[in-house]
RNA sequence: CGGGAAGUGGCUCAACUUGGUAGAGCACGUGGUUUGGGACCAUGGGGUUGCAGGUUCAAAUCCUGUCUUCCCGACCA
């Protein structure tokens, strides 16, 4: 019964260009338009419901490990931009400023916020003076502007939705565990709630963020073989306390440094949810994180007690939560099927006449199109089982790809002739020296290093560039 | 920021080379017939051509500038 030609010939196939194929889904399933500002989305309701699920899964799971939120200005003066000098130096080439207020210029200009650490510093500087001021664990949904070069939907805007969460602590090891924890949040959110299945480790030195001691990344494989960092948590230590001195007195009333983290997780993570899960039909929507879950097609809905059904249906399943909503337009069957796949709804019950008179109804799944017969009168039990089947099985399909497309390479002539003939990650040694890291590179035309996972793999000893003893093994892999 | 392509009703495109005042398909409105994988008939509405200048009696068409988008690089979440 399941039917796997072509159906819908707005989007271009994966296979064919896997870009053009990107940017059709994100057009088709109605997720965002281009605003008039170069590299500013406007998010319609589709992209947005989809951040608005994140945002409410991702907030609980902040809750539960003592994060509070707070909301600071979108604006920076200049001064407190620049007293982290890594950290300025990191983003000056990319901030936009504010020069002028009210018609008239401004004395010392503003930056529009490319991320908050500097304003979080400028608000604990006047807040903490003992240890009993400690630890404060923040975060903040909002905005940020970089003014990015060059744009894509989701994968990288000027201006994009994120929370970033920033804490400060009075012990070094305290702000290292919270950078862990953290880590650990985005791990468990992005493969339990999204089923994207991630690498991960710390970043190289040169990859890290500006002003950071450590950088550890959640990465994802998209379909192309290509690396999505998809969610990172830093470790400061004091630098950023010390530039804006921020001092604690200890129990022995003495003077003590701080230590801060910060961690983010941005709208780019659409972007992995389209290229992990999505297919030649459309987007495919993890059913935990889809605004709907379930879409009612009624087949030849003018015959008695179709609509009446399907209306029945709907509340019934309402009721239990799930979310549900009825196509009841004038549209043809097919047309409507195409719809619902093209926009990711996981589920679709089709009830006709015929259906009626078995008492059941057609469940088709979006991922694989399977067609299930079930009872209407068990829908209530069924259905739910049936996405959290979904959900694990997109899990798991989607780690058995990113599984298949890790190598291991001992040596930069096999390095090179994996990354010429596959798509993937690559695992290999690496000494720590940056000019093997930029070498290898450049060799392998773009493999960069994604992370050093903390379970080290002894692949071999030496460093694959150079041949110096390894320090690491590093995953690399060509990223977006 | 470099290299390439493109901007014409909501969408895809035609008219541009050889200037003469914009056309089709899809989508949309209405009425009707339909409905198990993108239905059909009839009828109707909608654009002065991304924006700004220039040349000309006359510009979608020629010229200059600018903005935006897409693709490939470098940079970055």
């Amino acid at each position: 019964m399941v039917d796997n030609k072509k159906m819908v010939e707005k989007i271009t196939s994966r296979e064919e260009d896997f870009a053009q194929w990107y940017t059709d889904v994100v057009k088709e399933a109605k997720l965002c338009e281009y605003s008039s500002v170069k590299g500013c989305l406007n998010y319609l309701p589709n992209g947005y419901a989809i951040w608005e699920n994140i945002q409410e899964k991702l907030d609980r799971r902040f809750k539960n490990v003592g994060v509070k939120n707070v909301y600071l200005p979108m604006l920076i003066p200049e001064n407190l931009l620049q007293k982290e000098k890594d950290h300025i130096e990191g983003f000056a080439p990319e901030v936009a400023w504010v020069t002028q207020g009210g018609g008239e210029d401004l004395e010392e200009k503003f930056c529009i916020r490319p991320t908050s650490e500097t304003l979080f510093c400028d608000v604990w500087q006047k807040q903490i003076k003992s240890y009993r001021d400690l630890p404060l664990v923040w975060n903040q949904w909002c905005s940020v502007l970089r003014w990015e070069k060059t744009t894509r939907p989701f994968l990288r805007s000027r201006e994009f939705l994120w929370q970033e969460g920033h804490t400060i602590h009075a012990t070094y090891e305290e702000a290292e565990e919270r950078t862990k924890q953290m880590f650990n949040v985005y791990y468990d959110f992005v493969t339990e709630d999204l089923a994207i299945p991630l690498v991960f480790g710390k970043k190289t030195e040169s990859e890290k963020f500006a002003g950071a001691e450590d950088t550890y990344t959640i990465e994802a494989m998209m379909h192309d073989g290509k690396s999505l960092q998809s969610g990172t948590s830093h470790f400061f230590g004091s630098g950023f306390p010390d530039a804006f001195n921020i001092k604690y007195l200890d129990k022995e009333n003495k003077l003590h440094s701080c230590y801060e983290t910060s961690w983010g997780l941005s709208t780019r993570i659409i972007g992995a949810i389209i290229m992990v899960h999505g297919d030649d039909e459309g987007l495919v929507l993890p059913p935990r994180i889809a605004p709907i879950q379930v879409r009612i097609i009624p087949i030849a809905q003018q015959k008695e007690g179709v609509l009446e059904k399907a209306n029945e249906i709907l509340e019934r399943l309402q009721k239990e939560n799930i979310k549900v909503d009825l196509d009841d337009s004038n549209k043809s069957p097919g047309f409507k099927y195409a719809e619902q796949e093209m926009l990711g709804i996981p589920l679709r019950i089709e009830i006709g006449p015929k259906d009626i008179e078995n008492e059941e109804v057609i469940v088709v799944r979006r991922n694989d199109r399977k067609k299930i017969s079930v009872k209407i009168e068990n829908l209530e039990k069924e259905i739910p089982t049936i996405l959290e089947e979904m959900q694990k099985e997109m899990y798991q399909q989607a780690k058995e790809f990113l599984e298949n497309h890790i190598f291991t390479a001992t040596t930069l002539e096999e390095m090179k002739k994996i990354a010429k003939e596959n798509i993937g990650f690559i695992k290999a040694m690496w000494c720590g020296d940056k000019a093997c890291e930029e070498e290898i590179k450049a060799a392998t035309e773009g493999f960069g290093s994604r992370c050093i996972p903390e379970k080290r793999e002894q692949i071999s000893t030496k460093c694959i560039c150079c041949g110096k003893e390894a320090k690491e093994m590093v995953i690399w892999g060509k990223s977006y």
